[in-house]
DNA sequence: TTGCTTATCGTTACTTTATAACATATGCAA
DNA sequence: TTGCATATGTTATAAAGTAACGATAAGCAA
């Protein structure tokens, strides 16, 4: 999968790099990966666009599952738990990760025209922020950051 | 106001000294604050606490005023595009500012037990991510970086 | 094999959050 | 006084998310 969603690159291996490095955490951590949940994350790596949950079900119904909005939910809660894709909060809408099966501490771009999404690591102002807790003796469970702009391709120089 | 929402304080007064702030920024800038609008951000300056639109919207029924949701929509759009109030992405909720009429580039810390937000300065974050953001051709436009976790009241040392 | 337990998915109904579209009122400038 | 901009009222509906219960299947101990 490349660095970021902004850059061009082969989709085609990029989604079925993304798909194999989550059927191996599947194995090694001994999630399982049902059909059903394999499809939506097909789905959400069709692009590198954050997908409302809507979105994702009626691709499901293309498909002929005759899904209901709490199949879609949870099935993304499951590959949203494990770190296999991510929540835009900002959008109430769900990416593929980028960087499956690491542990990691992403930031999102978010193009506001396109709806494009990348994912940075955020390592750095996460520790930032983590500080600034604790000296108010908050314990931070779960950070989110994430920007709205304009991407390389809808931006002023495009 | 204090300097964060979860140190005990003088309520009363942080109240009315955010209020006080509001009004002044407004009619330097010759902004509207009309008494809808006011009441609206007397509402959510009632607690350090993030607030759905329509918490807003039954207290402003109990105030006798027949409000739909495009009411309390319409004035929290108000406060928070000339940031006198912020909204809460994880939450889909409003917080009153902590200090209004300062231009600043916030962060917030949200207990997922009482609900209380925090708003921390997060210009170093936020540089960091303009950074990584530039060199990617990306252009930001407004970032919002939230914490979720427990407040020092409700924290593992409470 | 039987029966117990747990995980997953199906289904219905509903809640919560948000907005589109159009009507009304108020103030101010030409 | 006409016309325009701003703010609010009102109706209807869209979009996002969840509670609750049932069905099915998979694993496993006795």
């Amino acid at each position: 999968m490349s660095v970021n969603g902004f850059d061009p690159h082969d989709h085609d291996r990029c989604r079925q790099k993304a798909l194999a490095a989550v059927e191996n955490t599947c194995v090694q951590k001994g999630l399982s990966l049902t059909p059903l949940r394999r499809r939506v994350l097909e789905i959400l790596l069709t692009r590198h666009t954050a997908m409302g949950a809507y979105d994702v079900l009626e691709q499901l119904r293309v498909d002929g599952l005759g899904a209901q909005p709490p199949t879609a939910y949870r099935a993304l809660d499951f590959l949203v738990s494990n770190e296999f894709a991510h929540r835009i909060e900002r959008l109430n809408a769900f990416v593929a990760c980028t960087h499956p099966g690491e542990h990691h501490a992403p930031c999102f771009l978010i193009c506001r025209t396109c709806d494009a999404v990348a994912e940075l690591p955020g390592r750095r102002a996460i520790d930032a922020l983590n500080g600034a807790a604790s000296d108010l003796g908050f314990c931070v469970d779960h950070v989110s950051i994430e920007a709205e702009g304009l991407c390389p391709a809808c931006g002023p120089a495009a």
